[in-house]
DNA sequence: TGTACATCAGTGAACGCGCGTTCACTGATGTAC
DNA sequence: TGTACATCAGTGAACGCGCGTTCACTGATGTAC
């Protein structure tokens, strides 16, 4: 049985979870650099000053969305790093993954897209942060395959990054294409395609 | 000699230029969503009226500004592309005329990196058809080359989307890098890195 | 070349509006005894 | 269990401010004859 908060506690977490669940929708539509405090609170349905009791700021809100939304993508990357097989299943598995990601979250998705290189610098150093973590963690799962002997650390940093990078790109591509089933093939099959060559250009790093 | 511009024409196009200008120097701190009509003709020095002579709306000079960033890139892309030399050489050479249309446009770059996924439609959609552009103009190149013998017009399409991607993750790496020379070498060597390990792949896509 | 009229880039006042932030408050929940 | 006091999430009025847009205007530039 998990520890029961007061129904204070309890009722000031439903509020927050309503200011950035509220967030992230009004975020599908505009940066933000433009997202206003009152906006927020009028489509939970507060005043304006409710807000105060829980961010100092919209890029506050904005810092705790970037902890949600990686923290959302952490277990399909360890996933999909941990599959095992050869090497196009597991690029199949690992694009059916990510595809299966922006599904579920793409508000999420699109807001990280977004704020990577937005215009408010403490949710784009968060963002860098948590990237750089996800980068590490795969660097060091590169690092257990046998196919990883001979590898310096940098050029294992720089594969574990390669794929991130693609990783990212790949998302918000599935993004663009979430009406149309057809365009989700296609997104799919290039970014396999791509994967396949960094693969093939892995096996062959060290002739 | 080339065509005068009355002079009611040159001192609208000066206008405009200043408003061009200031709207890219105010977009180094924010978003184009929240960039205001007024504090670009206050930077500027004329009446907010003075605007509507020029765009409809701050989403329309956005456009104005894809082009002209966009446009810069073009010559840079073309010189990369069409480098002579050892794949090595070439390797080298893109990453320094990468590095080097950052030191010169540190601007345009950020611009096309923050808008390319921010919170303006039009602008977003503007960079997308350029940056098609430069994909085909890329794949075009490639398909000269005696190593793209035997690849199917997906696979040539695929490496060129691979490239430019490439090029605009690691212009925006430089742009970070920018305050430090040190800072300046990793990021080329680990572009470098990633373009040597792209380039294996492709030697050995047909095997 | 000179004159009379047309064009149009930039002006400045005015508008209604929503913004972020402050402040003293209320009343349900929590706590000490 | 009951009582008296403390806490604090959310309220609502008020503030000064800058926003985008409209409108009729001015006066330098352009054009026709």
């Amino acid at each position: 049985m998990s520890h029961t908060l007061g129904i204070r506690q309890a009722q000031k977490q439903k509020t927050r979870r309503a200011l950035l669940d509220a967030a992230l929708e009004l975020l599908e539509e505009q940066s933000l650099s433009s997202l206003g405090l009152r906006e927020v609170t009028r489509a939970v349905g507060v005043a304006p000053t409710a807000f105060y009791r829980h961010f100092r700021s919209t890029a506050d809100l904005g810092v705790a969305l970037v902890e949600e939304a990686l923290g959302s993508l952490h277990p399909t990357i360890r996933t999909i790093v941990s599959t095992t097989g050869d090497s196009d299943e597991r690029i199949t598995r690992a694009v059916e993954l990510i595809g299966g990601h922006v599904r579920a979250h793409p508000a999420h998705v699109r807001f990280i897209a977004r704020e990577q290189h937005g215009g408010v610098q403490p949710v784009r150093e968060a963002i860098r942060r948590q990237l750089a973590l996800f980068t590490e963690e795969v660097k060091a799962e590169l690092a257990k395959d046998r196919a990883a002997d001979g590898w310096s650390d940098d050029d294992l940093l720089m594969l574990a990054g390669l794929y991130v990078d693609q990783m990212l790109v790949t998302a918000s591509l599935f993004l663009e294409a979430l009406g149309s089933e057809e365009e989700r093939q296609r997104v799919a099959q290039a970014a396999t395609r791509r994967l396949r060559l960094i693969s093939i250009g892995r096996e062959h790093w060290l002739d």
